[in-house]
DNA sequence: CTTGAATCCTACTTGATCGATAGGATATGC
DNA sequence: GCATATCCTATCGATCAAGTAGGATTCAAG
């Protein structure tokens, strides 16, 4: 799961757009809220608006805010808008993946994958984001033991080890 | 959760040692029992044997194998090897985000969304991966109904859109 | 009816990364 | 020493990400 820098200010953006719902507000306070910038800001607010996310007002108090209540749209919806797919394998859908041979049941793993990260994006909307308070399965997998931690075994830092391993 | 040609590359040549295993392939036959270009799995296997995942051999005869027992690699350890990192937020790890105001409460989400990918990922190994008998939290993820259907409302090709949506 | 603040549109730049490919150096078994 | 492998370095084109720039358009207030 890649979340874009674009994908990180849309929800954060999204966020404070959130938090004072149903307020229009311009793309530079948002931008300043968040400490981005205020260009960057507009160009993101634009893929929301085109996805139907947040409403848009032009002149002065012009501004945006969100297109339905923050208990109604969902962060997986945001990073869609902006990023596109949420999983994607070699570009394409988990579901439209074909092999042979010893890789013939790899669709089906995609599709599991895909399906987790839907069970958490797409089920906390962006009022629960704000607040903090998060579904029951969603906290409970932040209370786990590992979760806050990387998972070693082949960090990306190590991949450039001249050391060979020869069978035997 | 995105996976890269190189990483797709990696899972597949990963099962083919795997249901062949303990014997010594060539990255040739490799290749071609998966259809790929055979320099391009070269350069797989090499990133693969760096991250201790193959051992190799060379010359006539050589070639490669799991390092452990299928049993004992998991898929996801096999797609670090090859992409880095299963989850990252604009390029850092999902516990070193930090923010203010309305997105205070971010990392956590990214935190669970990382846990989620790696309750799928860490927990299918090659063998299960290979024979398609999956654990059973994976396995229910895959039975669910939308669970094999894009996720529509904002899909990659309606972002282009012209229309605008202004306030009322 | 002008002015200023805002959205909105098009284009551009710069750098990195991805998906390969090419050629050759090195090791191994027969 | 020869065939067969791994292994290393370098390169290439295409694509994309991140952010910038400038201006056209719209609207409310004075």
């Amino acid at each position: 799961m890649q979340v874009s820098a674009r994908g990180e200010c849309a929800v954060r953006i999204a966020l404070t757009l959130a938090t004072d719902h149903p307020r229009t507000i311009s793309a530079g306070a948002l931008a300043s809220a968040q400490g981005l910038p205020g260009k960057f800001a507009e160009v993101i607010l634009g893929d929301l608006r085109r996805a139907h996310l947040v409403a848009s007002a032009r002149g002065v108090e012009g501004g945006y805010r969100l297109a339905r209540g923050p208990e109604r749209i969902s962060v997986g919806e945001v990073l869609r808008a902006v990023d596109g797919p949420l999983s994607e394998v070699r570009g394409r859908r988990p579901e439209e993946t074909s092999y042979e041979g010893a890789a013939v049941n790899l669709p089906r793993l995609w599709v599991a994958a895909r399906a987790a990260v839907r069970s958490v994006l797409d089920e906390v909307s962006l009022e629960q984001a704000a607040t903090g308070e998060f579904p029951v399965r969603v906290a409970e997998l932040t209370a786990q033991e590992g979760a806050w931690f990387p998972r070693l075994g082949c960090a990306a830092g190590t991949r450039d080890l001249k050391s060979t391993y020869p069978i035997e």
